[in-house]
RNA sequence: GUGGCCGUAGCUCAAUUAGGUUAGAGCACCUGGUUGUGGUCCAGGGGGUUGGGGGUUCAAAUCCCCUCGGUCACCCCA
């Protein structure tokens, strides 16, 4: 029998299982004081949905997907990520649902690529998206929201801003571009040769050659955005400005994906791998409804990796929100009381005061170490002693300071820390 | 998915260079020293098919092949 987790997969122990959930307590409070209202789709969805969404040459169809044969023969994937599900519950329940509509999620993502530092098959996101709205101020809002969850995790990051345009100017651009490099195809790398067909918007960020001289002379989207396209965009920017977000305009940042419109953005964290530095991918993708066979609708969003958040705050040292351990741990000296301990644990909990024993008989020493381990605030013991005389002995784990109440105002004395000293 | 490097105890590593007795250490864990006191100290203990399979050899952790896993770069993305 294998023991260790299938490829690409992880265990998420305590503590640091308790500092991912802490970021997604902060999710949903970041979301909510944004107005978002939380949603959840499937974790697996007809491919047809991924397939139409990101369309047939990406990489996340052609060779990430986990995709698989149900038993009714349907091809069903594993979500490789959830905007295209979000899209298509919008158009489902569109009757239902506020215009616009906010929404956020978090749960997991499918990707079958070769693992790598922060680079998992099955990888957390929290994610937003506004649908029902194609303003700057959509795109700010949710860049804001952003921007202030990283900010309150403590964490140094670069935002990257683009508009990739609309499907009234990228046509142009692209073919305005593919002029441009046609006459050097033979210098490009056997990748880039590729992408002249498929992406050619690609080949600005090429590893290997963009900074090739009639690369970098290549022209940019940005100078050739249509006029909404760049009346969009310039909105988007002032918006940043006014909100006080610093930003880079990268006019190299593109999308993989192709119902992406106008804004593109990421957020860059410099204490995480570099093939892997990206916390946040977002942006427009007005033309996804449409792709869908819904009606057009545009739509604004983002999704943020939390698996790589959490690896950016212990990259940066960053100070992680301790893990509430638990109040009081109950001793039990001796066989004789352990119905005693038991009792007692059961009226801590009845008081609201998270506490737990041994569950077993095991020498003081053992469980005063289980207290340590747990975290525990107090210890209460209960001995021969204690119940010869009705009492309960408490000690506080910070200063070893313990004193022997009576039993019937132990959890009294727990609940009232300021008479300890009394 | 393509290529490079690497897999020894739960973790970090030693022994691999040039095959050679029973594969060691620190940390962690358990027990005891203190028959009623954690986080310090001391002593003891448990824990390994050397990732797995095959091959070469009198002999393999060590050499060869395959496979699985990790890691780095690429592809791509969070």
């Amino acid at each position: 029998m294998e023991l260790a987790p299938p490829r690409g997969t992880q265990d998420l122990l305590p503590p640091r299982a308790e500092s991912m959930l802490g970021l997604y307590e902060a999710a949903h409070r970041s979301a909510r004081l944004f107005g978002f209202r939380y949603l959840e789709t499937p974790m697996f969805e007809h491919t047809e949905l991924f397939a139409r969404a990101a369309g047939d040459t990406s990489d996340v169809v052609t060779k990430e997907m986990y995709t698989f044969l149900d038993k009714g023969d349907r091809s069903i994937t594993l979500r490789p990520e959830t905007t295209a599900s979000v899209v298509r519950a919008y158009l489902t329940n569109a009757h239902d649902l506020p215009s616009p509509f906010k929404g956020y999620y978090i749960g997991s993502q499918f990707r079958h690529g070769r693992p790598q530092a922060a680079r998992l098959r099955e990888l957390r996101q929290f994610g937003v998206e506004v649908i029902g709205v194609g303003t700057p101020e959509a795109d700010v809002e949710v860049i804001g929201l952003c921007a202030g969850y990283l900010r309150d995790r403590s964490l140094t990051t670069t935002l990257l801003v683009n508009s990739i345009g609309d499907g009234v100017c990228r046509p142009a651009y692209r073919q305005l571009l593919i002029e441009h490099l046609e006459p050097h195809r033979d210098e490009l790398c056997e990748d880039c040769q590729q992408r002249l067909q498929s992406n050619p918007l690609r080949i600005l960020d090429c590893k290997v050659d963009g900074k090739r001289p009639f690369v970098l002379s290549a022209p940019l989207i940005s100078d050739h955005l249509c006029d909404p396209c760049r009346e969009h965009f310039a909105g988007v920017r002032s918006g940043l400005e006014r909100a006080g977000i610093s930003y880079e305009h990268d006019a190299r940042l593109v999308r993989g994906l192709d119902y992406y419109t106008r804004t593109a953005f990421e957020f860059l964290s410099p204490a995480l791998p570099e093939a892997a530095a990206t916390v946040v991918g977002g942006g427009r993708y007005d033309g996804l409804a449409e792709v869908l066979g819904g009606p057009s609708t545009p739509g604004v969003g983002f999704a943020m990796g939390l698996d790589r958040v959490l690896l950016a705050m212990e990259g940066e040292g960053v100070d992680i929100p301790a893990t509430r351990g638990l109040h009081c741990f109950v001793v039990a000296v001796g066989e004789d009381a352990r119905a005693a301990a038991a009792a007692f644990v059961s009226e801590l909990r009845d008081a609201g005061l998270a506490a737990a024993g041994a569950l077993e008989d095991r020498p003081m020493k053992a469980q005063m170490k289980m207290a340590d381990r747990a975290e525990a605030a107090f210890v209460a013991i209960i001995g021969e002693r204690e119940q010869a005389e009705g009492a309960i002995t408490l000690k506080r784990m910070a200063d070893g300071i313990q004193k022997t109440v009576p039993a019937n105002d132990a959890v009294g004395w727990l609940t009232r820390l300021d008479d300890w000293t009394q």
